[in-house]
DNA sequence: TCAGCATTTTGTCCTAGCCAAATAGTTAAT
DNA sequence: ATTAACTATTTGGCTAGGACAAAATGCTGA
């Protein structure tokens, strides 16, 4: 259950909550299994082995013994995917009914939302992009890019996602979110850009790492507190940031792992970049991908969220870096 | 709790773990086949019947029996992919070394290079990532966003493309470039962006094609010509992205494609959508990847080049859309 | 409480064959 | 000579289980 809020808002934001895509498409024809691969992002081998082990979904079978997905299992498949994400394993909730599926997407409980935070929800749910869009420059201008940051984006983006792993928001409202997320960060980004500042950072995330909302909200923190930052935009090969990190003769090298990252390859990662990296190069990384690492791999610094990132800086430069 | 991810558990096990464990760091580390299929587009079902029947490539193995293939080899592999788009067939042309093949490959010479486009690219390769964020912001402010976008930009990321393949680039100096390209267009694009201007345009890629240069280049001259673009970013499943263009009304759905983008995946995911989309919602692509389509479906229009958009859209604005 | 070890789960890769769709080649008819 | 129709070949997606490493879970003892 959510809790609070006395405005007009919150009314309105209480009627988003009840919503499923029922996935309703092209769903009057059955789909082949690349198709169902395509629109679920699960492999061919994995519906494949599912339906062996698990005796879902058992497609029917057309002319030529190939399988014919029903819109149906379709459907559920997508929900299943979700769980999936969200932690769940395929041998628990595959034989369950759509029904409680859908239960299970609402197990977890959030935090209060904040008015600003409450409202830009309530935009994004109802595609008002033009007025969202304005919210948020309003937000940057009103609280500055540190606060707009730390107390705005970086809590709406959490929020978005964990309603989109619900389902109650759609993939494109999510898409619409961190489009318009991105385009504000990268605006301030270009407006406090400045050559020559140290440390130099370099900034990327992992080939198996697609987010970068989280890079960026780091690379605006980090342009603020006075260092030069040098992006190379997500998915990075280990080799080719050693590569760029020697070229560009940065100072330190930080990498950015969101939530769904596993946990021990994040650290393998680190581990392997940290011996290939010149000693004197920093590594540092951040990201509720790293932030369940039992132990950082030695001479790595985990900075912990946002907000370490200013001591973390201030440190280095103690250090006479 | 971030956010997107389709897609994300195909590449799961393509994590570099396993390849680290060789030792080797260069970029010259063997690739597994699902690696293979993601760099090159050809699918793991295609490199295996291609080994059995025509006897390249014939990678190694490693010690679980899986295949792991050369840098050598996948760089012929990109080359034949591009043969291959071009109308040739695999018998014909797997035989072939590398050098044969590439004189094929460039059959078509490209325009000489301009003085700006020569600089950039220098800079580029010696790493004056500064210099070159300043040579962009002049061409800028020299030329105006169009003239910057269709006679620097992109033409640059064409050559910055084409280099890549043949391995003139390294991998972090193309993400170099992209990222910074990417911080110009989009300041350039919040600068004139403007609220309420006709037609509205949905622009977006479908889910295997993460490439946004093109999308974003084509959502410039838009803005620039007037129109209200609506961005969903790249990577939107094909019933999203009729969910949004129902949620938010627009006129023109406009798709990118990049040229390693299957030109009969991009057929068929073009004739599905104007099929799932309402007759009244004008259905647009455009970029390298649907240049080579035989015919483009019933109903969709193809852009040719980002100078083929003005008049399009004033041809869109005559019929009274 | 936590590290270490054993067990189960899970996803990707393997081989090898089948077959429709696409393309190329050939013949017949205008 | 050109088009149409037919046949042959090429090609790639799909099928079936089996194998096995990586990840997750459960258990044990310090």
């Amino acid at each position: 259950m959510w809790i609070i809020l006395a405005n007009m808002r919150f009314v309105k934001y209480l009627s988003w909550t009840k919503h499923f895509d029922n996935g309703v498409f092209l769903n009057t024809r059955a789909l082949g299994i690349a198709e169902v691969e395509r629109e679920t992002g699960l492999s061919k081998d994995q519906l494949r082995v599912w339906e062996r082990r698990y005796g879902f979904p058992v497609p029917q079978r057309n002319s030529f013994g190939d399988r014919e997905y029903s819109a149906v299992e379709v459907a559920k498949l997508k929900v299943v995917r979700r769980l999936l994400d969200k932690g769940m394993r395929p041998s628990r909730i595959l034989g369950l009914p759509v029904a409680e599926l859908q239960a299970l997407s609402y197990a977890g409980e959030g935090p209060p939302l904040t008015a600003h935070q409450d409202l830009a929800l309530y935009l994004l749910r109802t595609h008002q992009t033009v007025e969202l869009r304005k919210e948020l420059a309003q937000s940057l201008m009103r609280d500055g890019l540190f606060r707009f940051v730390t107390e705005t984006a970086a809590p709406l983006a959490a929020l978005v996602g964990e309603a989109w792993i619900r389902g109650e928001l759609k993939v494109f409202e999510e898409h619409l979110f961190t489009e318009m997320l991105q385009g504000v960060l990268r605006t301030a980004i270009a407006q406090g850009y400045g050559a020559g500042s140290t440390p130099r950072v370099l900034l990327t995330t992992l080939p198996s790492e697609p987010h970068e909302l989280g890079m960026l909200m780091a690379e605006a923190v980090l342009t603020l507190e006075g260092a030069e930052c040098v992006s190379l935009g997500p998915q990075t090969p280990a080799a080719d940031v050693v590569e760029a990190a020697k070229a560009k003769a940065v100072d330190i090298v930080a990498l950015s792992f969101s939530g769904n990252f596993p946990a021990n390859q994040a650290a393998e990662g680190l581990s392997q970049l940290r011996s290939a990296l010149p000693p004197e190069t920093t590594l540092w990384c951040g990201g509720a991908g790293v932030a369940n690492v039992r132990r950082v791999p030695e001479g790595v610094l985990r900075i912990s969220g946002l907000q370490g990132i200013a001591p973390a800086l201030t440190e280095w430069r103690a250090r006479g870096g």
